[in-house]
RNA sequence: GCCCUCGUAGCUCAGCAGGAUAGAGCGUCGGUUUCCUAAACCGAAGGUCGUGGGUUCGAAUCCCGCCGAGGGUACCA
């Protein structure tokens, strides 16, 4: 049920008449630009009109004439330049509402033909504690996956875990070196990111010391380059005056490089231990890159240490998608593929797609001057082999139709060449797509980081919207009154833990849903736990109200549900909100269509104010008759029907208090 | 150098298979509580849609130039 395909097929009849393709015209119906215009306009006649040298206005008449829409609408009307605007019948409305809260799929149809979808997100490095940068991947993901699968398809989530790469080398080399075997027995997995922290800050050490004489240099001949250039430069010359800018910018860049490099350095040298450390392991970065080397080629201490540490690593990410309540239908990591690579580049190479070029095996594609290394020139594989690999093993053993991969925008030249590759290897008939999103930014408009300039760790940000959320559930809780003023909190302290969850993890996951995906969005916990405006709270909070109300009328959802016969709209209130209803569907097409859910959160505000202003005009409970009682009744627990199934494809959940 | 994003209200962002007076939240100002959760509702002010051209009956949306911000660019993923 979804009217605007209907409203589209009767147009797309009528069309017949004046066009070859009716349908591309029938698509030109939405959702009216203005309630006034009534609540759904057709704007292809003006556009067909000049394809036909008739004048839009007399084709939209001649249109009109020929369409039948009498079931549905009131008669049409003709506006402006050739627009036809639509408005709904009531009893029309209502037979779709009715149909509506009898279905347990709210209206929506299934897929009519179920495509095999296989969703890549998350993927995180096992190696290193999940962080702030993995939260867009992660949430849109879950959403996309949800959503698909409600519409019907076979989804696949994967979560295609980094547990073979270089990071390996560096825990082995930090297990064989510098475990303290204490913390490792007590809890593995903090010992083990330690490890890693610790072999990396050695690693970045020794390189910092080695590049920042090179660099000084570097940036004192630029500096006089700069010198040099601004007292020459024309200053009417426009392109000079960009060189300098070009220049100065660059020098920033340098300044800052050389800094952060500086204080790695200085970092070590203020503290004795990691300086002996340092001084103890000149070579950490070889001789890890050894143990990663080693692991690949089969060494057994290596593999039986990965072996060891695994489980762990993944146990460790999983508490974090727990808590999330994000599930994975396979994690099929990097090193699941590993054997699969020489096959990959030798049929490459056999289909004359790869070549040897400064010594890597390359594939070109057109139009792209940078190749697609499959192969290293020390004989290594890279994340683009396994790509390739992946793409097979989906093709073939799981019958992909599609695949999408969320990963970050920085990302599409790979998926660009990786897509164009694996089209000529063979794999033409798999839709591939790159749902790309932006970085998730500080106040300062700078990669979000903390105070002191480390990545955020996920589960901290995570206690941390929990806390914030506790405490403005507290507060609202607190201030609950009764009609003599007494204060009348209404729950206990395991029920607003349990709300404060649901509350701040909602916070966080649609700030980052409501934002179209492609821009970058600056992170910012007052918004996201803001009591006020377009948040999670605001729809939570309406799903709440619901069953307050039903509570408080005395009836269950199952028996409003179990009511047959229309539901009536006779207040403005009760249209609008009843007409959103019906668009639900609309809703989730529009955002499974682009894999963009800020449509589905856009619906879902709109219809939470829809709600809310229904309740602001139209009492239910009190001083109504039986009839209009049990009428809104039934359009209040369809409503809150379709928040938490709609928040529910977003990840987020609802509770019946707050 | 080449390539890719982005520039919309004071702030954060929608809208971009071209359509009627450009929307929302926050913030600001004003109003609403004998009434089902005021975590709410109603109203007002606030915009040369970076800029200059072009295509069109019609452009925030498509094309070109320019300005500004960010990112990527041969062996890290």
């Amino acid at each position: 049920m979804n009217i605007l395909h209907q409203l589209q097929q009767r147009f797309a009849l009528a069309l017949a008449d004046f066009t070859e393709d009716p349908t591309e015209f029938a698509a030109m119906i939405r959702p009216a630009a203005d309630t006034r215009f009534g609540d759904f306009q057709a704007n292809c006649c003006m556009p067909l009109g000049k394809r036909n040298g008739v004048n839009p206005r007399e084709l939209a008449a001649r249109l009109v004439d020929k369409l039948d829409v009498s079931d549905l609408c009131e008669p049409p009307e003709i506006a402006g330049p050739g627009f036809i605007n639509l408005k709904l019948q009531d009893e029309f409305l209502q037979q779709q509402l009715q149909h509506m809260a009898a279905d347990q799929r709210l209206g929506v149809e299934p897929a009519g033909e179920p495509r095999n979808i296989i969703v890549d997100f998350s993927s995180p490095n096992v190696a290193k504690p999940m962080h702030v940068g993995h939260l867009r991947s992660t949430v849109i993901g879950d959403s996309i996956c949800r959503l698909l699968r409600f519409l019907g398809h076979n989804v696949t989530s994967d979560n295609h875990i980094g547990d073979w790469g270089t990071q390996f080398g560096m825990i082995i080399y930090g297990y064989k070196n510098f475990l303290n075997t204490d913390a490792y027995a007590t809890d593995p997995v903090p010992e083990l990111a330690r490890l890693y922290r610790l072999v990396n800050q050695l690693s970045d050490y020794h390189a910092a010391k080695e590049s920042l004489p090179a660099q000084r240099e570097r940036l004192a001949t630029r500096q006089a380059e700069l010198q040099s250039q601004e007292a020459t430069a024309p200053a009417g010359d426009k392109s000079a005056q960009k060189a300098l800018k070009k220049l100065r910018s660059e020098l920033e860049g340098l300044k800052e490089e050389i800094a952060s490099q500086e204080k790695k350095v200085a970092t070590i040298d203020a503290d004795a231990e990691l300086q002996q450390l340092a001084n103890a392991h000149p070579n950490i970065a070889r001789l890890a890159r050894d143990e990663t080397a080693k692991l690949h080629g089969g060494d057994q201490e290596n593999r039986t240490l990965w072996n060891q540490f695994l489980p762990q690593c993944l146990q460790a990410l999983q508490r974090v998608y727990d808590r999330l309540g994000i599930q994975f239908d396979l994690a099929l990591g990097e090193s699941y593929y590993d054997d699969m690579l020489g096959e990959v580049v030798g049929d490459l190479q056999n289909k004359g797609m790869a070549k040897e070029s400064g010594g890597a095996q390359c594939v070109f594609i057109e139009g792209n001057e940078a190749p697609f290394i499959v192969q290293k020139t020390d004989g290594a594989y890279t994340y683009a082999t396994t790509d390739l690999a992946t793409i097979r093993y989906r093709a073939e053993k799981l019958n992909a139709d599609e695949i999408l991969y969320v990963v970050d925008a920085r990302q599409g030249e790979h998926f660009k060449l990786l897509f164009a590759t694996a089209e000529q290897w063979g794999y033409s008939r798999i839709k591939f797509a790159h749902v790309s999103f932006g970085t998730v930014m500080g106040q300062d408009r700078r990669p979000y980081k903390t105070r002191s300039g480390d990545t955020v760790g996920l589960e901290s940000l995570l206690d941390e919207a929990v806390s914030r959320a506790a405490d403005i559930v507290a507060a609202n809780d607190d201030s609950k009154i009764d009609d003599a003023g007494n204060p009348t909190p209404e729950l206990d302290a395991e029920t607003r833990q349990r709300i404060a969850e649901i509350v701040g993890l909602g916070g966080i996951k649609y700030a980052d849903l409501h934002h179209n995906r492609e821009s970058d969005y600056v992170f910012d916990w007052d918004k996201m736990l803001a009591t006020t405006g377009d948040t999670a709270t605001y729809m939570q909070y309406a799903y709440a109200r619901v069953c307050g109300i039903l509570r408080k009328g005395d009836v269950t959802a199952e028996e409003l549900q179990a009511i047959d016969g229309p539901i009536r709209t006779t207040e403005p209130a009760e249209r609008a909100l009843a007409l959103r209803l019906c668009r639900f569907s609309e809703a989730l097409e529009a955002a499974a269509n682009d894999y963009r859910p800020n449509q589905l959160t856009q619906y879902l505000y709109d219809l939470a104010g829809d709600l809310t202003t229904f309740y602001a005009n139209c009492p239910v409970l009190k001083g109504t008759d039986a009839a209009t009682r049990e009428n809104r009744l039934r359009l209040v627990e369809l409503s809150g029907r379709v928040i938490a199934q709609g928040l529910d494809l977003l990840g987020i959940a609802v509770s019946d208090r707050m």
